[in-house]
DNA sequence: GTACATCGTTAGTCTGACTAACGCAATGAC
DNA sequence: GTCATTGCGTTAGTCAGACTAACGATGTAC
């Protein structure tokens, strides 16, 4: 553990963040969301697609073909946006659109081929970039981490 | 570690997150952060404040006057954002802000004996925020959590 | 003294999260 | 069977945070 207590003064001139600011948890989430976040939506970028279509994809592999609605629950994307999502995807032929003979309300969503290529594909870069997101973290460390996010959100979604 | 594999299975009907949504840690980031964020912001509304106030009293209390750009890069916060920041700390009596007689292009900023109070009052209502928001874990992991977060958010600073 | 960097400021972009309201279809109560 | 309620897809729009561009004015280096 001598490795610890990174990121406590910085060697160079004059922005020194107050130790108040620096050690608390909220900022950090944020922070490190936020470049968390360009990351991610960057490598998508390079492949022509966006973390939500990643979601999309995962969901109806999983667990096969679903109305909006039921992908919006499954995603977590609110059904107001999954409209364009779906329209980017389905314009990529990566998913179809057809609606539901037993429901005529429904849009029934299902992969396609080409979409389940994509998703493999998807599953390899998000690997990649993971890998640089946790780069300064071995193995054990890095389930710990997603051990603990996954508690604290899990705490926060059953208990709103 | 039975406590472990926390948010695997919900029990109720139908929206099942697909696994390899569930633990990408980009993902945990920010969907967690989106709820941290909310309950800060609210926290902090009830005391007519936002973070950002309290990241530059914060600044100006550790380590004193400084001009708007040197709160800047020791916030984080854009100089362009610094500007309303320093206005609505400056309607509530919390900040000064004076022409600084060595460089005209600079504007001093002091905190004042409210702003001091102010922050005190603050850190309790973060305090109090952190210990809602980190509920589930034990000191040790709060710890664990900040150490892994601070690693990680270090080195995408130094490596951009 | 001219080129360049810095300061405060205004304006505007982009993304993500979220709300409101719509027309329409299905469902359940009576 | 009608009627209120609920669920669906869609459009539009709000709000906040992160970030860029460009400005006029001032300071600094050569």
């Amino acid at each position: 553990m001598t490795t610890a207590e990174a990121g406590d003064q910085p060697d160079d001139g004059e922005p020194r963040t107050p130790g108040r600011l620096r050690r608390r948890a909220s900022r950090l989430l944020s922070q490190l969301t936020a470049r968390s976040d360009r990351l991610i939506n960057e490598g998508l970028a390079r492949v022509d697609a966006r973390k939500w279509h990643y979601a999309v994809l995962a969901s109806l592999h999983e667990y096969g073909p679903g109305s909006q609605a039921a992908l919006s629950r499954r995603t977590g994307i609110y059904r107001s946006d999954m409209v364009g999502v779906l329209n980017e995807l389905a314009e990529r032929d990566l998913v179809e659109r057809t609606p539901d003979p037993a429901d005529q309300r429904r849009n029934i969503v299902t992969i396609s081929a080409p979409g389940r290529r994509q998703l493999r594909r998807l599953d390899r870069v998000l690997d990649d970039l993971h890998d640089e997101l946790l780069a300064p973290l071995n193995p054990a460390e890095r389930d710990q981490l997603v051990q603990l996010l996954t508690r604290l959100l899990d705490h926060h979604t059953r208990t709103p």
